[in-house]
RNA sequence: GCGGGUGUAGUUCAAUGGUAGAACGUCAGCCUUCCAAGCUGAAUAUGCCGGUUCGAUCCCGGUCACCCGCUCCA
């Protein structure tokens, strides 16, 4: 096992261990897919959260122009009507029926696997690659196909063939005919019913990303809000997804939270927005404490893209599963206006956007800067995790201040009368503006070390020295190194460190 | 969904066909004037279900979860 991988492992139990992150019914033996943030993991999640909020919606970047652009935000419902799936693809695009190969252990697309079928009804007919080459076809043919060629054969596409057919065909991966299991249908969302009675009538779903409710939201955001284009519609909120196989703790989760912004612009300033929103992107990523460095900016190839987006720069970080290499945090596409057509041809209603000063008429094109917030939660751990053998926890969680789950802890030196009440009053007078905890009991040693395993970057210590002149020490996290600050000073400190 | 591996306190590990032990952590108390000190005490575990057996944490089957590799990831 790779040292990666090893810290992959101690991450985890570090998570449970000091409350970040659980699996979910824990007590029930989890269920695959699914996470429980504990009193630490959702403060981190919160704070992500409304650091994504504050720079999108309360407090968004500067244009090109000098003046802050204009985003709103909304909270749509996780179930909507179910056309609303039909419009964006879901339903229809992407429940690819699926075979595997009992012998192989391969599984194939459907639709991308050919098969050629003997025209005279005799002998196994045999799979291949939808991209497989003639020659590499010949070759196959040569050696199972008992002399026949490739004109002996009729190409037909695997789910096209009858189910009772797939005992007289060869897999594309092995020489015995029978191997490949029948097609089966696999689609990633959820679904439920709703109202009591269940049928094929009410069946609904479960987002799969949380987009759909911003174009769905579209015409009454514009219409209510005076909203001028170019703009933006921010909301965050749960997904839901049947992944196939979840893996690597909370990265590919069956429910997780999104961030996702749809900026609405004219067609010819897309490029222009693109590259605004990667930059903006990166910076934000900076802000919390994920360096660039960690950062890959992978300019997904065209053959690889949505078939909605022209171009879509995924920015994909060092997680310690993938490492080397990186894995996608966030995803900024280009979705042209594919969604807003979509919904207005299937809903009926028009979504198109009227500049008054251009006085023209125009279905905006939209730039989506898309981010897994559970994925971002993991992504600022791995950061913070920092093995350190010389200090009593060995290991602390080098958290940006501003992201940190508890930004101070307050120790009064011992337990004894002295120490506590001033302690107790610095608390009381700190807890309303940030997140404190006061922690008594223990030598002061064992209690530092505990705030170096949940990140917390300050602790102020009351000692003797307080009681005769009001200062208490600073203990950096990252340092360890003190020193004594006034008790009036103590909320300038922490404002001044923690603004980020 | 397939194949392989794993499953013992909160964590990391040990042991055993005769009902489990440590370290660290946690809690309580004493002590303590700055980095898990020292002392005393306490709580907490064989994932779940079934089978074999006089008796199963150990053997077998199933299941669930996790890890690795495929597959998938709009």
């Amino acid at each position: 096992m790779t040292d990666h991988k090893e810290k992959m492992k101690d991450i985890v139990a570090l998570c449970k261990r000091r409350g970040f992150i659980f699996a979910a019914s824990d007590i029930y033996g989890g269920i695959n897919g699914f996470w429980d943030y504990g009193p630490l993991g959702v403060e981190l999640k919160n704070n992500l959260r409304d650091r994504w909020w504050r720079d999108m919606v309360l407090c968004p970047p500067i244009g090109p122009d000098g003046a802050p652009i204009s985003i709103v935000g909304v909270d749509s419902s996780i179930i909507q009507n179910p056309k609303c799936w039909e419009a964006s693809g879901h339903i229809g695009g992407f429940n690819d029926p699926m075979v595997d190969c009992r012998e192989s252990k391969k599984r194939y697309r459907a639709d991308h696997v050919v098969v050629l079928v003997s025209k005279d009804g005799e002998g196994a007919s045999l799979a291949f690659d939808k991209d497989a080459t003639d020659e590499e076809i010949d070759a196959r043919l040569k050696k199972l196909a008992k002399g026949k060629t490739r004109d002996d054969f009729e190409k037909a596409q695997l789910d096209q063939v009858p189910a009772e057919g797939f005992t007289n065909i060869i897999g594309p991966d092995v020489k015995n005919a029978g191997t490949l299991t029948e097609p089966r249908q696999f689609n990633m969302m959820f679904h439920t019913y709703v109202g009591a009675a269940s049928g094929d009538d009410n069946k609904a779903y479960l987002r799969p990303e949380t987009c759909a409710g911003i174009f769905l939201n579209f015409k009454n955001v514009v219409d209510s809000s005076r909203v001028k284009a170019p703009f933006g519609i921010a909301q965050v909120g749960k997904a839901f997804r049947n992944e196939v196989t979840p893996r690597n703790f909370i990265f590919r989760s069956r429910e997780f939270e999104q961030m996702e912004l749809e900026w609405f612009c004219e067609e010819e300033e897309v490029p222009m927005w693109f590259d605004f929103w990667v930059e903006e992107r990166t910076r934000f990523w900076e802000s919390v404490g994920i360096p660039k460095s960690e950062l890959y900016f992978l300019d997904v190839p065209k053959e690889e893209l949505a078939h909605y987006s022209s171009r879509t720069i995924d920015v994909e970080y060092r997680f310690p599963f993938s490492a080397p290499e990186f894995d996608e945090l966030e995803g900024i596409a280009h979705r042209g206006c594919f969604d807003l057509t979509q919904h207005q041809e299937f809903s009926g209603t028009k979504l198109d956007y009227f500049d008054q000063a251009g006085n023209k008429r125009f279905i905006p094109h939209v730039i989506e800067p898309s981010t897994g917030l559970t994925r971002g939660v993991l992504a600022l751990i791995c950061q913070a995790y920092t093995v350190d053998k010389d200090r009593p926890s060995g290991v602390y969680l080098n958290f940006h201040p501003a992201m940190a789950p508890i930004k101070a802890a307050i120790l009064p030196l011992t337990a004894k009368e002295e120490h506590v009440p001033l302690a107790q009053k610095l608390y009381l007078d700190l807890r309303h503006e940030f997140a404190v905890e006061l922690d008594i009991k223990q030598n002061i040693g064992r209690r530092y070390a505990r705030q170096d395993e949940i990140g917390t970057p300050y602790c102020f210590t009351v000692d003797n020295d307080t009681i005769a002149d009001q200062t208490v020490t600073v203990r950096d996290r990252n340092t360890m190194s003190q020193e004594r600050i006034h008790m009036d000073k103590v909320k300038d400190f922490l404002r001044e460190k923690i603004v980020g």
